[in-house]
DNA sequence: TCATTCTGCGACACTACTGTCCTATTAAGC
DNA sequence: GCTTAATAGGACAGTAGTGTCGCAGAATGA
């Protein structure tokens, strides 16, 4: 059911449970009975989501250049589809939302770029900000272009270099 | 009341009309006196928006460099803030839509990639695709956090430099 | 001033979605 | 086979948004 909540509402977030029930081949009242309300299937799969990219990010090792941890986490998080389409589509979608610090993945995401560019990989003159908001920009983009125009490892290869070539001195 | 719709479908695409009235300050009433119903305010934001894109499209000397028309592009549409968010938020938003053919600026943003790459300002390797994804994305980061960030013209500084550093070979 | 137009306000029916409930049917486990 | 749990299907009231209408007050302009 997450996974049909996250197909069609990366689509289009304001489509109906019925939409969603149907897509996941479960009828309304079952959807209902595992979520009680629309709120809960949001916080459910925002929840889920967010832990993918925390596990997926666990994967990177501490020790290794903060640039190569985040193509890393860039790959990965293309091949989560979907879910980053749900979750990055709308930076104001989950406003006031509680599972969704601001501060939740961006702090640290934050202190990657800052470590990367004490490493040199990012330009000196680059706000941290617009850094971050072009790695979420890309990310975004090449899971929404991987379900058309071309293979996932593809989009993620183009997302990582224009990424390191946008920031780059 | 173009305007006060654009700031708040920028924000939020399913935002009620009344919401739309009242940020223009007028009433629900006259606010349906001028447009029918919703797909109709829908339909007028988006040629208006399209049409002062196209405006902002002919400043450019059709013999410059594609590179050079692509960035005056760019900067003219973060300034368009709002507008550009409404249009670029969502890809899906106006399928099916007449006045959003696929072809409408895409075509044109296309064959503007596709000289820009035959000056040698766009890698060979990379899809015209992904160099049009990755120009929408920027733009519409740039007027995204140009609204809370940063001035809009650093804004567009950033995208334009992203932009060119993301594509170059 | 008067006539015309525009606007705000409220009422109304209609629609779509939501959340809840109940019942018959199916599936699972023992 | 029998018991228990899970599901589908439908009915239901409540809610929010939509589109339409009529009317009263304000603004505009001759």
């Amino acid at each position: 059911m997450l996974d049909a909540a996250a197909a069609v509402w990366a689509h289009d977030f304001s489509a109906s449970l019925s939409a969603i029930a149907e897509r996941a081949q479960v009828s309304r009242s079952t959807l209902h009975r595992y979520f009680t309300d629309r709120q809960a299937l949001v916080d459910a799969l925002l929840l889920d989501s967010l832990a993918r990219l925390e596990t997926l990010d666990d994967g990177g090792a501490a020790s290794a250049p903060a640039m190569d941890t985040l193509e890393q986490y860039l790959r990965a998080g293309v091949e989560m589809g979907d879910r980053v389409i749900f979750l990055f589509a709308d930076p104001n979608r989950f406003a006031g939302n509680p599972h969704w610090s601001a501060d939740d993945g961006d702090g640290e995401m934050r202190a990657l770029v800052d470590r990367a560019r004490a490493d040199g990989a990012i330009d000196e003159r680059i706000p941290t900000s617009w850094a971050v908001s072009v790695y979420y920009a890309l990310l975004y983009t090449a899971a929404e272009v991987s379900n058309q125009d071309m293979p996932r490892h593809v989009a993620a290869d183009l997302a990582v270099r224009s990424f390191r070539r946008s920031v780059e001195p």
